[in-house]
DNA sequence: TATTGTTATACTCTATAACTATA
DNA sequence: TATAGTTATAGAGTATAACAATA
C-alpha cells in the first residue's frame, strides 16, 4: 500500500517505518529482561510459548518453527521435560516420532512471565499522557496483526 | 495514567499493553533476523549501535550499557577493531582507561543494516489497509518515546 | 586502597557429523 | 533408500577469578 501514495506522504511513511523500527528493537531488549525463570534460556521460553500457540508438536515441527537444528531440540525438550515443564508420549502414527506436550505447570509460567512483562510495559506506559496512551491503544491490534503477516 | 480511569477502560488497557507486549516481540524476533553481517554477534551489532548514538564511550561504559562484564567487553571491542569498525584511542584524562570511536565504516554498516530491516518492516506494511497504517504511523512517535522511557 | 582493563579458564548454548530405529 | 530422533564432539559467546597498571 506504500507505493500508491504521493511522494510527500512517501517520505513520512518512511520515518514512521523507521520509528516504529527502532522503537521495536529497544522495547524488546528491555522485555525481554523481564524474566520469570532465569534458568530458561530464551529459545526454551520461545518453545514453550510455540507450544502454547500449537497445542502439541514433535521435536522435528519445533526445530523447525524455532530456526533450531534437530539435536538442539533433543537437548531443549530432554530439559524441558527434566523441569515438567512439556510431558513425551509416542506420535500414533509413526513409532519414530514423539509428541511434545506442554504441562499445566508450564501454562502457569507463561501466565506468570506474560503478567511481569505485561506489568513492566504497564509502567512505562505511566510515562505517557492520556493522548499518546490513545493513539497507542488504536494501533496495538494493527501491531499485533503486523506481525502475524 | 493508568490507573486514573475507569473499570470499562482498565480492562481495555491490559488487552492493549498485552497486544502490545506480544506484537513487539514476535515483530523484533523478526526483524532481528535481517542481519547485514552475518559475522557479527548480536551484542556486537547492539554496541555498534550505542556508539553511534553516544559518539564515544569507554570500555567499562559500554559493558555497563550493554549488561555485559568487563572482560566480554574487552573481547567484543578487540573483535569490532580488528574489523575496522572502531578504532581505540588513549584516554585524555585516565591513562588506565580507553577511548572507543566508531568508524565511518561502521557507519556505513549501520546504516545498510537499518536499511534492511526497514525494507523488510515495509513489505510487512503492505499487508495493511489504509486505515491500519493511518493508525500505525500516528502511533510510531510514541512508541519511541515508550521506548526511551 | 580502589578502579580500569586484561588474561586465563570454565560454562552454556548451538552446530555438524555419525549413528539407530522406523517408514 | 529416506526420514525422525539421538549421541558425540567442536565452536561460538559469555562469565568468574586472578592479575597488571593507574588513580
Amino acid at each position: 500500500m506504500l507505493k500508491n501514495m504521493s511522494d510527500q506522504t512517501d517520505g513520512d511513511d518512511e520515518a514512521a517505518v523507521d520509528a516504529l523500527r527502532s522503537a521495536v528493537m529497544r522495547l524488546s531488549r528491555r522485555l525481554k529482561h523481564q524474566r520469570v525463570d532465569e534458568s530458561l534460556s530464551p529459545t526454551e521460553m520461545s518453545v514453550l510459548g510455540t507450544l502454547a500457540r500449537c497445542g502439541t508438536a514433535t521435536p522435528g515441527e519445533l526445530a523447525r518453527k524455532e530456526h533450531v537444528q534437530p539435536p538442539s531440540m533433543t537437548r531443549i525438550v530432554a530439559l524441558l521435560e527434566s523441569k515438567g515443564l512439556v510431558s513425551l508420549e509416542p506420535h500414533p502414527e509413526d513409532r519414530r516420532q514423539k509428541v511434545v506436550k506442554q504441562t499445566e505447570r508450564a501454562e502457569a509460567m507463561l501466565e506468570e512471565s506474560r503478567r511481569k512483562r505485561n506489568a513492566f510495559l504497564a509502567s512505562l506506559v505511566q510515562g505517557l499522557d492520556e493522548d499518546e496512551w490513545a493513539k497507542l491503544r488504536e494501533a496495538a491490534p494493527v501491531l499485533e496483526k503486523l506481525a502475524h503477516l
